[in-house]
DNA sequence: CTGTTAGCGCATTCAT
DNA sequence: ATGAATGCGCTAACAG
């Protein structure tokens, strides 16, 4: 019923042996030979059979891009990118030649599914996986992370992190693009200050995310330095981690949506009727924030200033155009495809950290009076 | 160096078979023997070798998904909701029972990447493909689909279509979930046309796509119900393909996003300074056409009406809030993934039409006098 | 309910 | 440059 290799060669007079290595190019073969092996698989209409060739060479031509929220453009955009430069552009024969089969895995934040997720990629014996976005900073699931990526990256994975920070205790066999979110919180805080705010709200991401925490670190940094925080400045020292921000009041904490920004918004304009800034975690979160902020009757950026993070497209379109961080995205996601690829060598030392840009548009302003 | 079935079977003490019975979970095999052998993959962290269980299965636990642009939130929440019927919660151990593999392929909109993935998902032995969002209505591109479509079919890969109408010369052996598209675009400019509006402009999408034929038959179809329509009726009757609305001045195509909504818009309002309302493709382009009417020093809704289709997240969020139709995307996504799992049971005659409801917001009003 | 036996279709030694 | 032979790791009949 299914044609085979063998069918191939049988057809064109030669072995099967030849066929594999007209199929897979890696090998000297007579140019006539391997026109007559060619014309035979188009005839037949041969198509590899992808277990058979994964089982016998022990690596198969799949590469996991992992995203949180596939629903989010944020990650929509960097996956699409990464998808580019590994899909390859086919030869308009739909024929397929040696290009991978770039795929997208949607864990949907949950720590679980990711896992499961990399266990699916790993019984298909995947060439490589894109791991994308914010990690959970849970120690259970980050020693469980590391141990699936060391066991992937044995079994021939190659592992690249994408806008995310490599793992604590991960191997160098990785390669990783980190966004500088601290610096661009930093920035952008920076920017509220010295139009003149006092009281800034931050509307912040789920919490035991990296991205969550390097952003509000470095809005809280800003304000330090300022000397407008509001907590003393945190339990360690160097290391950064164990921040303690939860008792700030001008500080909620919810998911990366809209819906999270509306409420979150009205939560922090009850408790803090004074601020005159709200930052959100994301343009997302900041559009929602734009929303109960009008519907408390107040202008932006007159009544109040609000800004976001990431300069996903729409954001120049809302009204008032966004304040933001620009996170170059498409780069960064290209990127990550050819390290997958490896097309590109690692950055020196395995991490390269993307710089963020920060967006200065309507939203924000100088507070009344 | 790698562990395999058999390394399981002899440590649990049993055969291979059995292991093979218990992971798959297909075969009674008694409790006792069962945990035995569960006990044995934990302790030697055995996974399943995908590709060699694919071989002899004759099928793989991979699912594509098919979408024209992962960027486009359209898209992504689509292509999320699928893969959340399709990818099993997981149970948490990360160990990865009897899920599928469901991946996102990003086809660019382009013919020829959309045959290539169908030959790399072939190639795989998928157990299924979904495709999503409107088709190319090219000759020879649904001639090789349709091809495509029935080789696939015929290894027994199911196809669902999801958003999209089925091929023409398609077997039955497919499921469709299509949206009514047609229907949606009628009400809309039926709504414009209630509120006053005479001279409406189009920004269109693409040529060539079936999204793009039906919304803009469907805004046709109001016009000529109110006697508004400024070409002929085109050519062929029932049919209602090879209609040729090329040179309504009123109609500018370009792609599904904001630039082509920002640029075509100015284009418009060059060729007729006098309409008052303006259709877009999609809320994206819609998003760029608002951006150009203000450009233009023309205010939404008072100077002009702006719409737009879909009803993404963001279009609530526009300021006037978009009035646009809204397409169920969470529902059919998930629904294309229950079939596509072979959880629920095709519609009868195979396709079903999605139902688009016309959401009226601030974005429209009577014009101006 | 469990063990035994045979391939699945291809890549890869080794020969030639 | 090509052919012949071997095995990748697993599932699916068949026994029993």
């Amino acid at each position: 019923m299914t044609v085979t290799l063998a069918d191939v060669a049988a057809r064109a007079r030669v072995s099967p042996a030849t066929v594999s290595r007209v199929l897979n190019g890696n090998y000297p073969v007579a140019a006539s030979t391997r026109e007559r092996v060619l014309r035979a698989v188009d005839d037949l209409d041969y198509v590899l059979n992808g277990p058979a060739s994964s089982l016998a060479a022990a690596t198969s031509d799949l590469v996991g891009i992992l995203v949180n929220d596939i629903a989010d453009p944020f990650f929509g955009i960097m996956a699409g990118a990464a998808q580019t430069q590994i899909g390859g552009p086919g030869d308009g024969s739909g024929r397929a030649g040696g290009e991978k089969l770039a795929v997208i895995c949607n864990t949907g934040g949950s720590p679980e599914r990711e896992l499961t997720y990399l266990t699916l990629l790993q019984r298909q014996r995947a060439a490589a996986v894109v791991l994308t976005g914010g990690a959970v900073e849970n120690p259970a699931h980050q020693a469980a992370m590391a141990a699936k990526l060391a066991k992937l990256a044995d079994a021939g994975t190659r592992i690249v992190f994408c806008g995310r920070p490599p793992l604590p205790e991960s191997d160098a066999l990785v390669a990783a693009l980190a966004f500088d979110n601290r610096g661009g919180g930093r920035r952008l805080t920076e920017h509220l200050i010295s139009l003149g705010h006092r009281r800034i709200g931050y509307v912040a991401g789920p919490r035991e995310r990296t991205t969550t925490r390097h952003r509000l670190e470095g809005h809280r940094e800003a304000l330090r330095a300022a000397g407008l925080d509001v907590l003393p400045a945190g339990g360690g020292p160097a290391a950064g981690s164990g921040e303690q921000a939860a008792d700030d009041p001008l500080v909620v904490h919810g998911p990366y949506d809209r819906r999270s920004g509306y409420e979150s918004t009205l939560e922090l304009l009850r408790r803090a009727p004074d601020v005159t800034a709200i930052v959100a975690a994301n343009d997302t979160v900041a559009l929602g924030a734009c929303a109960a902020v009008r519907d408390q009757g107040m202008r932006i950026p007159q009544d109040i200033s609000v800004a976001g993070f990431d300069d996903l497209p729409f954001s120049v379109d809302a009204v008032p155009a966004l304040t933001t961080v620009r996170l170059p995205l498409v780069e960064a996601g290209a990127r990550a495809g050819r390290l997958a690829m490896g097309k590109e060598n690692p950055p020196p030392g395995g991490i390269a950290t993307i710089a963020a840009e920060l967006m200065i548009r309507g939203s924000t302003a100088a507070p009344r009076g």
